[in-house]
RNA sequence: GGCCCGGUAGUUCAGUUGGUUAGAACGCUAGCCUGUCACGCUAGAGGUCGUGGGUUCGAGCCCCAUCCGGGUCGCCA
């Protein structure tokens, strides 16, 4: 039978907390029993709540119930005890903060007496995710976890604290809204009122922000929740936080400005560290020949080069219809590598390569005397050695060549770099390059559909220098767009807004869609831009992702309280899930069709 | 939807060419122990080997199917 608390149990201090100074006084501390340590007539309880853990002692001056009641006590039992603070009698502990301190327990009530629990509270114990989040409320319980969730609201504390600061107002938006066919896959909440009608869950707040400014807020925030019914990875979720904002009379400039300030300050808060503003600006077409991507990684070299000149003269046909259909020739050289990076290794690589879209993967490794290369056959006397001085190419290098599209080429490459970049370990840790990534294409064509879709949103103002470019070539189209990107992981998203609602109509119709599809979906938001608009723009910061970064951790996962699983369901909890009464669904008007699974 | 990896005790794992009663560590239970802190020592309990089917004299191991978990590509305006 548990106890309870009364009156008189007073928490004077957190387990963490208590220190040599308050030796000599009494207090009441309550927690978790991390491990009793039972030595006969001696008994060591080590007590755990949020801030770390503290040891209590029970021994011959103990009064005997209080004995008998420690020596019940097992793991996660959670307890209330009063004592003395007292300097330890054996050797201080010096891998905790109150090593040098224990507790003299003069009372000690059980307030819940937790059966054997199926996985340990222990960092150093590595769980299975399957069975960790089946049980995430004690696994929540590590150290680890329990700092990551706090240094996630720290981030959360800091951005409301300095957009105040600057004037921002916190206004909430809807969750329920009209669902939208474009982007991400929506995920659904039927209508009792409106039956066979449906709302649909935020991807973004992104229109009803927009709204905001016409509304004349000048400045709004929101630590927006966001939903995206499409397959999760370690930095996915389907349900994510982002720090949104919208800025009034405001430039690119001032946004991105805006938001370096808010990372300047929650970097150098919550880790100490010093982010250098104004961060480096890449336009798209930079980053991706530079490094085969629209988020790169930094942190180490390894950039592509383009060798299309270099290997003209060759007579290679891989190369030669590379080059005739339009494509390009390029390379990335990792230094020093041809140990590490065996004839096995690199035929790893190829079939990767393939996995993503290349055709093969050409190399040139130089480990003896004479360099090796797959398509040796096809060169002249002396041709492998001009090319290897014509790219800086060294003995002990190893050089990774793809010709294709661009389209290819580059994101392909890119991926390999990152892959060596992890496998010859050159990435540097405790390191954090960011980069504002601008210029942006608007458009993108997708070969599924046969049209144009807007790479980022249809709201997005195109620089106006592209403006005749619109209907005559919209592949030549760039955004007033950019992304924050940290080491490799796209942090932010923003641009400024077209406020014309005649260049709006135009870009929905570059978009392909008619005046009708127009009206019946962003009717609305075409009329508001009629009344009265000032120019505005803004940028979502994923929450999530900068606090994954920010406590080192691979995923997600890690950084959030009650995550999903690869097939975005629940384990603790097993949602999602049919509701078990058949009134529910007959109210909603829905009947479940079972089908073949495909 | 594709590809790759995994599922054996409460937990993390080992398990040889298919061969006796499936092992270890930690945890758990009991006993002993006055300075431990991953306490120590002694003893003990604990297994539908993810599930279903097949091959075989015999399957944790081989084959087929399926479920679950992880990574990734597609997808993510």
């Amino acid at each position: 039978m548990a106890e309870f608390l009364t009156n008189e149990d007073k928490r004077t201090c957190y387990c963490g907390e208590v220190s040599e100074q308050m030796i000599g006084s009494d207090v009441c501390v309550m927690g978790w029993v991390q491990r009793r340590r039972d030595l006969g007539s001696l008994i060591f309880i080590d007590l755990r709540d949020r801030t770390g853990i503290v040891q209590l002692a029970f021994g011959d001056a103990t009064d005997r119930g209080v004995f008998e009641k420690a020596l019940s006590c097992r793991a996660e039992y959670v307890i209330c005890v009063h004592g003395k603070v007292i300097r330890r009698g054996g050797a201080v502990n010096p891998n905790i903060a109150t090593g040098a301190v224990e507790i003299d327990v003069s009372s000690l009530k059980i307030l819940s007496a937790a059966q054997t629990p199926p996985i340990e509270v222990n960092d150093s114990r590595k769980v299975k995710d399957e069975t960790a989040l089946k049980y995430r409320y004690i696994d929540l319980r590590r150290p680890e976890l329990q700092r990551n969730i706090r240094i996630r609201h720290e981030i959360a504390r800091i951005a409301r604290e300095y957009y105040y600061e600057n004037g921002f107002y916190e206004i909430e938006t809807p969750m329920m809204i009209k669902p939208t066919p474009e982007g991400a896959r929506d995920y659904l909440v039927p209508s009792r009122i409106h039956k066979g009608h449906f709302y649909a869950l935020p991807q973004s707040p992104q229109i009803y922000k927009q709204l905001l400014m016409v509304a004349g807020f000048d400045r709004y925030i929101q630590i927006a929740r966001c939903f995206r019914d499409e397959d999760l990875r370690a930095d996915r979720q389907p349900e994510f936080t982002q720090i949104d904002l919208e800025m009034s009379f405001a430039t690119q400039e001032d946004i991105m400005a805006m938001n370096e300030g808010f990372i300047k300050r929650v970097f150098k808060e919550v880790l100490g560290v010093d982010v250098e503003t104004p961060m480096k600006h890449l336009t798209f077409r930079e980053a991706m020949d530079r490094y085969g991507s629209d988020k790169p990684d930094t942190r180490f070299g390894m950039e592509i080069r383009d060798i299309t000149a270099k290997v003209e003269n060759i007579n290679f046909v891989v190369f030669r219809q590379a080059v005739e259909a339009g494509g390009s020739v390029r390379c990335i050289i990792a230094e020093n590598a041809a140990q590490e990076l065996t004839r096995k290794e690199i035929d790893k690589l190829t079939e990767h390569a393939k996995g993503i879209g290349a055709k093969g993967l050409a190399y040139i490794r130089w480990v003896d005397e004479a360099p090796s290369c797959s398509f040796a056959k096809f060169l002249k006397e002396g041709e492998l050695e001009k090319l290897c001085e014509d790219t800086g190419m060294k003995r002990g290098d190893v050089m990774l060549i793809l010709s294709d599209k661009d389209k290819t080429v580059l994101p392909v490459l890119g991926a390999l770099r990152l892959i060596l970049g992890k496998k010859l370990n050159l990435i540097p840790e405790n390191k954090y390059n960011f980069l504002w990534i601008t210029e942006f294409p608007f458009f993108e064509w997708n070969d599924e559909t046969n049209h144009w879709d807007a790479m980022h949103h249809p709201f997005t103002m195109p620089l106006e220098e592209c403006l005749p470019y619109l209907e005559t070539d919209p592949g030549k189209v760039r955004a007033k767009c950019y992304d924050m990107v940290l080491n490799g992981t796209e942090l932010l998203s923003g641009s400024i807004r077209i406020t014309d609602w005649q260049l709006q109509e135009k870009m929905f119709a570059a978009l392909g869609m008619g005046p009708d599809e127009i009206d019946r979906k962003f009717g609305f938001l075409v009329d508001a831009y009629k009344y009265g608009a000032p120019p505005h723009g803004g940028s979502g910061m994923g929450l999530d992702r900068l606090a994954m970064v920010m406590c080192g951790a691979d995923s997600l996962r890690d950084v959030l309280a009650f995550p999903k699983v690869q097939n975005a369901s629940e384990l603790m909890s097993g949602c999602p899930a049919l509701p078990d009464d058949e009134k529910t669904l007959a109210e909603l008007g829905i009947k479940v069709i079972e089908t073949d699974k495909d």
